[in-house]
DNA sequence: CTGAAAGCGCTTACAG
DNA sequence: CTGAAAGCGCTTACAG
């Protein structure tokens, strides 16, 4: 851990300026050959590498970019993935944090990223209203997952509206007419729409939705509490004088709490109770029975964030993306698909 | 997205120097308590935050700390986790890059991540090498999950011999004598650790080990590889002439595939087959069998790596712990525990 | 094609 | 208790 060389022994060592070595280090293309390659020798030669803190103060912007998820469940991990791959394409890393759900952790999370000059933020915020200013952030920010009422911002979201319907339809084909529907918070954009899709298939079918079979899965903190949450409204819609025959369950935690309390109710999936989850994962190939599953496009989302970010900084174009959602159909609402 | 105020700003509406402003910033205390007052009004006023890249320019390190594990596996997503939520305590924010088990490209990581300043590295190393010098990387590294031959570093791992110890003994004690092994890449050292375990339990019982019995799940690249390699290696292991009668499987992926093969070879766990797997998840506790498994403190691992950088820095220890694995008994494979 | 110099926004001895 | 000044390592007009 010796001192580090700096910009002036490269150029000591390449009998050059500074501002020389910095071009060819940037690719300015105004050295001759022979100085590129005295330079790239001289680098080299001392294992030189950048010190990113200098250049971001004098540029005013970092490589890094920020990213602000409510927690680093299945999902967001794989948006995560998705972002760390196209990251590579602009020589950006990033910076993770999360919010657990709360908006003022959320928006102090921003201000440090901004502090750290992150040069964009990638942001699937905690609420659907965003409680600051818009430019309380030095950094451009890009929405993921989720859409916020009172700021016209980027956003690459999955088409949840769609997603919600094609679920609800397939339970529908299937014989089901009073279907249990499990959202997480009421307060965020995706739960409002997937409530919408399902109104939709319900309305299409000519049945009015009951509102005692749509329920949250209740407060939003952490892994155990979204699970309990799915199991405890599972429990409750099933002692109703006219229970559902089928759930559809609108996140991957939700689902397991879900699950569990069917489970616990011997009651057998698709025979007893049709279900279909949400978020697909490779355990659910495995289960017994393998989930019918509405699954996101997470991984794509992630690196079409990234571009949308890098199109804003560039051209300050908005891109919008609302990505489709897949049903894939496996055994646990029976097989009847909607085209059939 | 206006200029930014600086500290010359905040020292001109307080009418102090910019020393005293930073002074004041960084708890220096040497400012009496009306002067104090006076800056942070005009901090508030102006809505200050430090330029956290002229700070790393100055002091040579800054608030950020890399973390380079090989995916972004349920596992490591934990560590993840818990590194973020350690991290609060010391004011870093945690830069997450993924080497895909590729040591040149975890290499190359280390040193973008140098490059930011970072002030520290957590890494969990793609192979038990290391193929540089220790002192490649100006931020000092700590070690997780993985140990290094040839470097010491600080390590946060886990007790991988005697958790794979018990979970053997654990078989054993329920009648199984052939045990197939499923590991993962031979060269990290927590596979070598596993198969330690796995092999000293079968001694303890005067059983031989059966180097067909020992398999490893293959080529490293990606999820469905690995859950590919799981697979695999079930059906020729049930192809053998004398096949075994239960599976240890060690980790979250190689699973998957294992229980997939199982399950189209129309074998009943735990009747047909004994199983215990590896990495605790919600899932596990509504598939069917409720699986028993070895169980990682991953998250408790990721505070203490940051811990122990902590501690590096402060002090130069060397801080090194192993921290038991817990076996979580359900239902893969009988109940007949080691102390019964 | 190359170099001298200013300046990005901080921190930190040092002087008073 | 407070301030003036140097300097961290870069980038970028600008001059030649």
């Amino acid at each position: 851990m010796k001192k580090k060389p700096t910009l002036y022994d490269v150029a000591k060592v390449a009998n050059v300026s500074i501002a020389t070595v910095s071009n060819v280090l940037n690719h300015k293309s105004e050295a001759s050959e022979k100085t590129i390659q005295r330079v790239n020798e001289a680098i080299k030669k001392l294992g030189y590498s950048r010190n990113e803190s200098a250049r971001s103060l004098k540029k005013g912007e970092s490589k890094l970019i920020g990213l602000v998820v409510p927690d680093n469940n299945p999902f967001f991990t794989e948006i995560l993935n998705g972002i760390q791959e196209e990251c590579e394409l602009y020589d950006w890393q990033v910076v993770a944090a999360a919010s657990e759900e709360s908006s003022a952790r959320q928006n102090q999370l921003i201000k440090l990223l901004s502090a750290q000059q992150v040069s964009g933020i990638i942001l699937a915020p905690a609420t659907d209203t965003l409680e600051i200013p818009i430019d309380f952030s030095s950094a451009p920010i890009v929405l993921i997952d989720r859409e916020l009422h009172n700021a016209e911002l980027p956003i690459i979201k999955a088409d949840n509206v769609e997603g919600s319907y094609k679920a609800t339809k397939m339970l529908l084909r299937n014989g089901h007419k009073r279907i249990g529907l499990i959202l997480a918070s009421p307060g965020i954009s995706t739960t409002v729409q997937r409530k919408q899709g399902y109104i939709d298939a319900l309305k299409s079918a000519q049945i009015k939705a009951d509102e005692k079979l749509i329920r949250y899965g209740g407060d939003y903190t952490g892994t155990k509490a979204q699970i309990d949450g799915g199991y405890q409204t599972v429990i409750n819609m099933m002692n109703l004088p006219s229970p559902p025959t089928a759930f559809f369950v609108t996140n991957h935690l939700l689902m397991i709490g879900a699950v569990k309390a069917i489970k616990e109710l011997r009651l057998s999936i698709p025979r007893d109770i049709g279900f279909i989850g949400f978020d697909d994962h490779p355990w659910q190939e495995i289960s017994d029975p393998p989930f019918t599953i509405v699954s996101q496009p997470a991984f794509e989302m992630g690196r079409l964030a990234v571009r949308a970010l890098n199109k804003l900084k560039s051209t300050g174009e908005i891109v919008t993306a609302s990505l489709p959602l897949q049903l894939i159909i496996r055994k646990s609402c029976g097989t009847k698909n909607v085209n059939d």
